[in-house]
DNA sequence: CATTTCCGAAACGCACACGTATCGGAAAGG
DNA sequence: CCTTTCCGATACGTGTGCGTTTCGGAAATG
């Protein structure tokens, strides 16, 4: 598609900036953060961890917050791969809630852990934190209730966003509060108590 | 029950301690825990906030977290007034869920995201966290659910801790993580929906 | 009144991170 | 070759909190 240089501007004279000092100081970042916190995160141990001058670091960050910003946009997972027809409700909603249990999510749980006190004092910060580690999970999760609304396995007036809510805040309770095993064997119960209910013989 | 003096020790000598100072201390700690968290958290603005001398808090709490455990110890609510008989179950679980909802309760959340992140690297920390802050919530919705199992409006089969972390995530996540509103109206929803269920034919 | 302890205030040395400045050398372009 | 920019290293002054020490005065006991 392009040759793979000077796609834009024309081309700024002296040394270029080696990309993957970048790539080493995001990656620091992200272990840092979830090693210490954000506010126990300092530039300096950045730099160190990357191997890198502090003066590189603030050559391209001007200070902590945004540097934390592009090091979270980086860990957008994946856009989930779309759910075969042959999947019921109750599996799809399985597999979207597969990903809080696998392992690797423990170390987003400790970058989010980290994070929740500086996002209730810094509004950019929170904006950027859920749009890395929240907003796509709860999409995932929007799509597969909108798929069974329409699949009329999910009641119309189910406020979708209740439901979300539902199946994922006990995943994040029990990994920032109450230290609770989350695995497969509690994504099963919370499906099933969410679509069955928990009355013996529900008044609709 | 006690004329209110020397009830145990042979009182020990010279200017007793001023028991009005370790309460200013630990309300001075308890707000500016909500305020700036638990690592923006300094003695010396503890004892600024409390007018003490930073001594006189060396003198009682050796360090940041005995002052913080006793802190929270203070904040635990009070044991919930029982159910009458005449409530269903429903209704019970509305009432227990209410606390969550109270304007009170909007610093609570800031003291818990404030501490969050040092739970998840100190146990004894968290454990007194739990204590004060947790635990007693979680006993309330168990007994309504055990009440609700006896007069048959909850099937027996249904996971007590589950159904707990079912009602009780989403108050969590939207205060720490969405800042989406928390009111009654979502607590009636929840309700609803953990009761009812989402699927419209339940399969049981 | 002598003794003991508490209390607030102030100062201490120490450690850490801040953000900036300076340096010598390397990499790229004209 | 000359200029420009990047890069890592080092040093700098500043600010903040740590935990300790010292001090003068107040409160309580015998």
């Amino acid at each position: 598609m392009n040759a793979g240089v000077e796609l834009s501007a024309a081309r700024a004279p002296g040394r270029p900036r080696d990309p993957q000092v970048d790539r080493d100081i995001l990656t620091a970042t992200r272990e840092l953060l979830a090693e210490d916190g954000f506010d126990g995160l300092s530039i300096e141990a950045v730099a160190a961890r990357a191997g890198v001058g502090k003066t590189t670091v603030y050559r391209r960050w001007p200070s902590k917050i945004p540097l934390v910003v592009d090091a979270l946009t980086a860990m957008k997972p994946p856009t989930p791969s779309a759910i075969p027809d042959d999947v019921s409700t109750r599996e799809a909603l399985l597999r979207a809630m597969g990903g809080f249990t696998k392992p690797h999510e423990g170390s987003a749980a400790r970058v989010l852990a980290g994070l929740v006190d500086a996002m209730s004092r810094n509004e950019e910060l929170a904006t950027a934190v859920r749009a890395a580690l929240v907003t796509e999970r709860q999409r995932g999760l929007m799509e597969v209730i909108e798929r069974g609304k329409r699949r009329g396995e999910i009641r119309p007036d189910v406020d979708a966003r209740v439901m979300i809510d539902l199946l994922g805040g006990p995943m994040v309770l029990r990994r920032l509060i109450t230290g609770d095993p989350v695995n497969q064997r509690l994504a099963l119960a919370i499906v099933d108590l969410v679509m069955d209910g928990a009355a013996p013989a529900p008044s609709r």
